[in-house]
RNA sequence: GCCGAUAUAGCUCAGCUGGCUAGAGCAGCUGAUUUGUAAUCAGCAGGUCGUGGGUUCGAGUCCCUCUAUCGGCUCCA
């Protein structure tokens, strides 16, 4: 006998080799119909896999994801039995469940060789899946010799090469149908579950992920136990296309792009730049608040400037080239970060350890030579606008300093409803050593900085390895768009490095020079990308302090055009930014239009309304609010606007 | 940068295998309608089909170049 542990806690004493769906039959029918999945003291287990010593067993269904991702790898194998036999001689390399915060579904990597495969073939593929699945045919593991291994995958360069990094006696295969595939387990019990299936894409993805490795084709799919819940998901990737900033930045008038000007570098209109406006105003009053102080840096700067900050030995050949002058050996950069800049001003004076910290905060845009490829809406750009600043701080600062910046982030984020970030420590990937700049004595500090105050701060964070600055740890604030991409927006980096290379110092009180502490910090990260993401998260229905127009005056005619002035001025009086529509044309129109503007009120004024020197209102999206007076709208604006911008 | 796809009116799109002056809806303009909560009626105007080249008697349609966009990969100071 063993014994088995059950996520509620309860034991239960069963027959060796007792299986994971054995268990769930004991608990109830209903249960064993829905499993699909198991995972035995913390490994995935096959559903058949027969257990045989005590241990936690957890049985998974497609509500849980562990459940839904051996789903999408049973899928994928199934897609692999489709392209193996649609393409003969294709390789097959891996095919996983994609990774929760990347996504649903699955893909798998083929080599097809000469054959080259696109969007048009999907149907045929999801075809051919389905009557595989049809044949409800049982997934079944196996062990295999390495030797064995080998020789079957003898012509897979690729089979081979995750073959040889295997343990022999490790390496297991996984059957059905006809098809066999090198598998390290987590299936479902049988194809026939698999009732609908989606090819969701096409593209090309480098073995392993390094760009030196050849070039494999890569089929993306989902699938489902139901018809219905593809149908489903099909509808939420539609709703998710309309809060797509680049729809909704077009629709609502906010930037441009333009073929000849260039790629990745946007054209802010007269809607956007006046958004843009708003959000500075906002974040330059929390700053001032904080002891920080304006400064203005060129676009420009020398070549050197960037050669002693270690940018041009970093991006130099990758990035925009030199501007020459007609002078002979003279050369300029377009910035690509305001720190140098920043560094150079903190240099034009002598410190004493009582100034410090010193806090120069700069709207600067920055440019950076982006590869084609990557450019993506405002989200990814050539030149764009950080809401930048620099501290330069003592040891013994730090801490707060960090700490403060963390409360100003989680104010802009608060104030304008990213409830759901993700907060990332980045810190260096040890493998890759040359990547960074500064001593390892250093980085450890910084890191351990950040990590201490983040965890002070009561933050729940990840660390991610291999994502720091070249010059320094971060702590980055994530958040997810339209389609679940996670964006980096926040960031907060601790930086030892610049002070060196600019030779920053300031007195202390031993009356001997220091070096400074560099915080680099962006809570909007760039005003492109912040915009981006907001619009995507409200749809463009942004938070009431954050609107150009907050109400909107619709009059009946031009007859009642002498009392909307009149609500006009109160409103103003107010501080309600406001707009009166006097066209001829029907309300139903006209309200149609405001909604379509996404005005968060409008007033409707007409005769009843001038009669009683009230205003009709009603909400975006419909609630009619009846007729009131200007001074309770006032009242509920001011509710609304106290209800989003937190304070700070 | 790499793989695949796309580019037709201000917007969303149709235009099959190459064949008369390139179509629709919405938006716009003009006139009528003066209306209380998502589409009033009539008319008008709007496009050298992303760029340059080629094949052809003939190219929006086929081929090549470039530019830009989309989905990924890689990258992301």
């Amino acid at each position: 006998m063993i014994h088995i542990t059950l996520p509620d806690g309860s034991v239960k004493a069963f027959e060796k080799n007792v299986t994971p769906m054995d268990v769930a039959k004991s608990i109830s029918e209903g249960l064993a119909r829905n499993v699909i999945s198991a995972s035995f003291n913390g490994t995935t287990v096959e559903t058949v896999t027969p257990l045989t010593t005590d241990g936690s067993l957890v049985l998974y269904t497609w509500r849980d994801r562990a459940g839904k991702e051996a789903f999408w790898h049973s899928s994928a194998h199934v897609l692999a039995q489709a392209l193996e036999e649609l393409y003969p001689g294709a390789k097959l390399t891996i095919g996983p469940a994609i990774q929760e915060d990347k996504g649903d579904g699955f893909y798998y990597d083929v080599d097809f060789g000469e054959h080259s495969i696109s969007e048009k073939d999907a149907k045929a593929i999801e075809d051919k899946m389905l009557e595989i699945a049809r044949g409800k045919h049982d997934f079944k593991m196996r062990d295999v010799s390495k030797t064995d291994a080998l020789a079957l995958y003898k012509d897979n360069e690729f089979k081979t090469e995750l073959i040889e990094n295997l343990e022999d006696g490790s390496i297991t295969f996984c059957d059905h149908s006809t098809f066999t595939d090198l598998c390290r387990g987590g299936h479902i019990p049988n194809t026939g579950i698999i009732k609908a299936v989606k090819v969701t894409s096409i593209a090309g993805a480098y073995w392993r992920g390094d760009e030196t490795k050849p070039q494999l084709t890569r089929v993306y799919g989902i699938s489902f136990p139901k018809q219905k819940e593809l149908k489903e998901y099909l509808e939420l990737l539609e709703e998710a296309k309309k809060r797509d900033h680049r729809k909704l930045g077009k629709e609502l008038e906010l930037f441009t792009f333009s073929q000849k000007v260039g790629q990745g570098l946007p054209l802010w209109l007269p809607k956007g730049a006046a958004l843009r406006e708003r959000l500075e105003n906002f974040l330059k009053k929390a700053q001032k608040k904080a002891g920080y102080d304006m400064v203005v840096s060129p676009h420009i700067g020398q070549k050197d400037l960037y050669v002693t900050s270690g940018h041009y030995a970093k991006y130099g050949e990758d990035s925009f080239q030199p501007i020459h002058t007609p002078k002979d050996d003279e050369e300029f950069l377009l910035k690509p970060m305001n720190c140098p800049h920043h560094c150079e001003m903190y240099n034009s004076f002598q410190w004493s350890y009582k100034d410090l910290p010193i806090r120069y905060a700069e709207f600067g845009t920055v440019y950076r030579y982006e590869q084609s490829g990557e450019l993506h809406g405002l989200t990814r750009v050539r030149g764009f606008t950080q809401d930048d600043a620099h501290i330069f701080c003592t040891a013994e600062q730090l801490d707060d300093e960090f700490k403060n910046v963390i409360d100003l982030v989680l104010y802009v984020f608060g104030s304008l409803g990213f409830e759901n970030f993700t907060a990332q420590v980045s810190v260096r990937d040890p493998e890759n050593p040359d990547k960074y700049i500064g001593d390892v004595a250093n980085w450890e500090k910084a890191e351990r900085a950040i990590i201490n105050a983040t965890k002070d701060k009561g933050l729940d964070y990840i660390i991610e390895e291999g994502e720091a600055a070249f010059y320094g740890p971060k702590l980055d604030f994530m958040v997810k768009d339209a389609l679940g991409r996670k964006w980096q927006l926040g960031t907060i980096q601790v930086d030892y490095n610049l002070p060196e290379r600019f030779d920053l110092t300031y007195k202390g009180s031993d009356n001997e020079e220091h070096r400074p502490i560099m915080i680099h910090r962006a809570p909007f990260g760039s005003m492109e990308r912040f915009i981006a993401i907001l619009l995507e998260h409200t749809g463009g229905n942004f938070p009431i302090w954050l609107m150009p127009i907050q109400a909107k005056i619709l009059s009946l005619s031009e007859k009642y055009e002498k009392y909307s002035e009149k609500v006009l001025n109160l409103l103003e009086n107010n501080e309600i930014r406001a707009l009166v529509d006097h066209r001829n044309e029907t309300i139903g129109k006209k309200i149609r239009e405001a909604e379509m503007q996404k005005y968060p009120y409008m007033l409707i004024i007409g005769e009843q309304e001038e009669n009683q020197g009230k205003i009709t209102v009603r909400k975006h999206g419909g609630e009619d609010l009846g007729m009131i007076s200007v001074d309770e709208f006032a009242n509920i604006i001011k509710e609304d606007i106290s209800k989003t911008l937190k304070s700070f």
